[in-house]
DNA sequence: CATGAATGAGAGTTCATTCAT
DNA sequence: GATGAATGAACTCTCATTCAT
């Protein structure tokens, strides 16, 4: 009837997850035990391989979450326009603020969304699925003679590397997040990269 | 006495680090066992340790060797003159000439410039001497009024993040390495960027 | 309150008993776990112990329950006659047929009941039942002087011997259990070893 | 140059094979960890896998090496003659001999011959090398009408089922292994069975 | 009776590193 | 300089068993 203290139902594994993430993010995937997240956890070792078949099972799972976790917040609430300029802004700027409120979750894609460690399927599919909304809106400038009529492809590997920058810096530097100098500039660099001049 | 055929001397170290290199590229820094690296190198186990004292030092010996491979290559034949977009645009070459040239390093690179298996002193300062060209350029640029006026840090890591993304480009499509339209278009997106308006 | 479709009492247990037969055959004991016992037998791991207080007891049950079933197939139907010859090929030929009708049972027994897995006190209590007869007619048979006489122990485990090969044979081609030449070489043989001559 | 007291060439690998002949037997292969045997050997646990690439390697090895030198003694010496009751027997005993001489190799081919824990391929091969003396034998004593014209594949189970019973008498029974009447009796039980009448 | 999440000791195996030769 | 057998701590993962529900 009753929760105990300490246990709440489905407790454990979220807990797991959460352990996981941050030291996987600290230490590194290899450099992390699955002892020392059972410890971390107040968790047995078993008990980690309850609810996970393996440790890379246990990272896959934490990198869809956190995918799906950053996908369903950037596409709440988007801003309804015509303008592909204020579009893509709105996006840019949904993403730096979940990176900000979400350092952990955010250094964790940095690290690992091109690491090896996770499945390459899981991987490609998680970029496809974020960066569908971005893919979409930039065909759909080129097609409009908004944005520069660069190859695709170049185009969209720039402007990926552009927001992994942004994103870092204001990962590194939290307390600017709220600079509106700092925000305004940033998504003003990728714009004057790619619009059509 | 005399020398074997496939052994002449500081062979074996080179022969180390060359098999280091492609290993850790394929299979990641803990992925890959001192004894793979030995046995690929055609060395004992022992040789390995005899010439570096440890794993560390090893990746952190090829990390240097690789920088200073890169520093060299792009600083010569420097194009000499005043103005600033040549002047980026000739190391922008120079740059991706390099990692199309060397594939596997421009890749170590990718890899564990921002990982954690390096130091972190022999990575910033590795930063440093190979950004040092571009840090200056871009301060020189501002201050003549022919760069955007926009924070320095914010500026660098974007100039970093596009500069990342195409070496990234380029060395997972190096058959497009020689056609100028993407070779063009690589560096007037960056340049687009950040010149003043 | 009512019974499902596919639980009767009892049936758990059975199930549980059935499904380990199969594993630890196929697999062998330690290379079976209760849990992919339950998992077969579509019961929960707490409900295999809750029938059984150990995986030791389980297979001790098990051992048991098919020595039982076995030592009541052979004792049926007796052949009742004074010639010694014709009484032991009876016990011999209903031992084949049951070893054929019951091959996972048969194999069972050929694998475990000279391991150590089964409790020695067990083990050899159940040799001492099933060959009781045999034990019987060859000590009967010697005084009677229609069998040879050769020292007893001796005698018997060279029968014992003789019998798991005839077992083993006819489990191993079930194809040759209806062919009475296999099945009448089968007994001569043995009759000609321990017949007196 | 000298030797020192706790170390001779090979003495570790052989250590190994020696104590896990003896663990083996004694506890059973799964029963047996390999850190027991690495303590036992006096050795690290390392050592073992320096040596072995796995357990499972180590006891295939270990059969291996059993089955040839079992193969050697008891192709030593052979009785040269055209009677073939003689040169089974001579066989025979020369089994006998070295089933009583090397009672923990004997015990460990009765427990593992027949067992899931060595490759089938191995076990096969081992067994149609041992046996292959005796298959010539009887197929050649069939052919000069010595034998009994018995089904081969029954006739040689039957065989193989004595061997295996005289072989486990005489390991548990060592003191009766000077006995020359159960000596004579051993085989004498088997040419009653298979001789031609 | 039945469930299945939780346990933690212990399994097999790996690997950076040492050192006698 | 070069070798490779030896080391043992640390790793991932398994599994018989328990117990609150």
């Amino acid at each position: 009837m009753k929760q105990g203290v300490n246990s709440t139902p489905k407790d454990k594994k979220q807990a797991i997850l959460d352990c996981a993430l941050h030291l996987f993010v600290d230490q590194g995937f290899h450099a992390t035990s699955t002892a020392s997240i059972a410890k971390k956890s107040a968790v047995a070792t078993g008990t980690l391989f309850h609810h996970f078949p393996s440790k890379q099972h246990l990272i896959n799972q934490l990198f869809l979450n956190i995918k799906q976790e950053f996908a369903y917040a950037i596409s709440q609430n988007r801003l309804m326009t015509n303008n592909i300029e204020h579009s893509a802004n709105d996006l840019w700027q949904k993403a730096i603020d979940w990176a900000i409120e979400n350092p952990y979750k955010q250094k964790f894609f940095l690290q690992f969304s091109l690491s090896a460690e996770i499945d390459q399927h899981t991987r490609q599919q998680a970029m496809n699925d974020i960066l569908h909304f971005v893919v979409d809106l930039i065909k759909q400038g080129q097609q409009q003679g908004f944005i520069v009529d660069t190859p695709l492809d170049l185009l969209l590997e720039n402007f990926h590397g552009q927001y992994l920058a942004a994103i870092r810096f204001f990962t590194d530097n939290p307390e600017l997040g709220q600079n509106s100098l700092y925000r305004q500039a940033s998504f003003k660099l990728v714009w004057q990269a790619i619009r059509a001049n």
